[in-house]
DNA sequence: ATGATAGTTGAGCAATCACTCAAGAACAAG
DNA sequence: CTTGTTCTTGAGTGATTGCTCAACTATCAT
């Protein structure tokens, strides 16, 4: 009996995504996004609830997206060590991408609103906690393929690891030279892997 | 004759400074601005000329600021490299900070505002440009004294060392352990400074 | 005092904000 | 076709945005 949406709910996601990766939470208005997924108020509001918790499913989204393609690249990797390179790599290359794809998401987010809507700024902390939880099990996969010392700490390492992307992620805003910042990642991905 | 201004400008924006540093430009609105600062819209515009350039000036103003404080750190330490390393030990101790003394402003500001504001990105940018030259005096110096190999890069090692503060002052945002914090800080300052 | 200059005030402006809801449109079952 | 259910629409809500400006007040030199 009923009618079925005819809006496809991935992709409204990625399209708003896309806008508050550029624009930012609060810089982003309801008419902004009302344009960007050509949706009338009304129907957003129906779908999503508000302004606020529509944030809420792109970060989930955009988390679940950015964990599987870490897996991918692990698990296609030789070792979880070499994914790690290789993933700082990846992330170099975003060097030649679109300025609002160098960011991560939930880091700016996290900085965005912390301060001015806690729930928000929660729950990208939740979503980078996630990442580092990950981060030490590949590690801790690391030390039972005796690829780490018997006294290196995952957890240390996992967090150590996130300092190094997130430093990374925020420096590509930057605009340095493409090269140099894959020299920089590569060095980093030796220091992080214990590959001096 | 004139009647002379009855508040005084750095106390004004130091106050602002505190205000942006928690809540962001965009989420900031003038009204927190009058409450924060105890001035009436008008003598405010009268004084700044509008949100944008009161923002301007407070960047201005938070980055001779941190240039100050990492120069006395520096000509205080016993030599340059042992300056960087102080400087990350003393970063480190933000973590018991309150959260809006964590993150860099201009970090925060150039995520923020260059999607949405680009004159005022742009300006984050220039600060975080200017820090990135005196990183590589420092590390120039550094290799006059002697203290790095003949082959060392200067600017190499100056944009490390801002992706190092980077990522170490965002994740401070996390609000880990903060001997934890001192840990990863102190095994960057050595990565940082050729001291492995 | 007086006049000239400059700083302060706050009610209020147009524009924009996130959001609502009554009305209409599109589908599925009978 | 109807009827029932759900989705879509967009004009319009009150609140808030950044900002203005005429009236006012304080401080100077004379």
């Amino acid at each position: 009996m009923p009618r079925k949406a005819k809006f496809d709910r991935p992709s409204v996601l990625s399209k708003a995504l896309e806008l508050f990766s550029r624009q930012g939470y609060t810089a982003t208005s309801m008419k902004d996004l009302e344009l960007a997924l050509d949706m009338r108020p009304g129907s957003i509001y129906a779908a999503f609830g508000s302004k606020e918790s529509l944030f809420n499913e792109v970060l989930s989204f955009y988390a679940s997206q950015a964990i599987e393609e870490l897996r991918a690249l692990v698990n296609g990797s030789e070792s979880p060590l070499a994914g790690v390179r290789a993933y700082l790599i990846r992330l170099a290359d975003l060097a030649h991408a679109e300025p609002a794809a160098k960011v991560c998401l939930l880091v700016r987010s996290k900085l965005e609103l912390s301060g001015s809507q806690p729930a928000l700024g929660k729950a990208a902390e939740a979503y980078l906690a996630n990442l580092e939880d990950y981060f030490c099990e590949v590690y801790s996969m690391a030390m039972l393929a005796g690829q780490l010392p018997a006294s290196a700490d995952p957890r240390l390492m996992a967090q150590r690891l996130q300092v190094a992307i997130m430093g990374l992620r925020v420096f590509l805003q930057r605009d340095a030279d493409p090269l140099r910042i894959r020299q920089l990642a590569g060095q980093m991905g030796k220091e992080v892997t214990c590959a001096l």
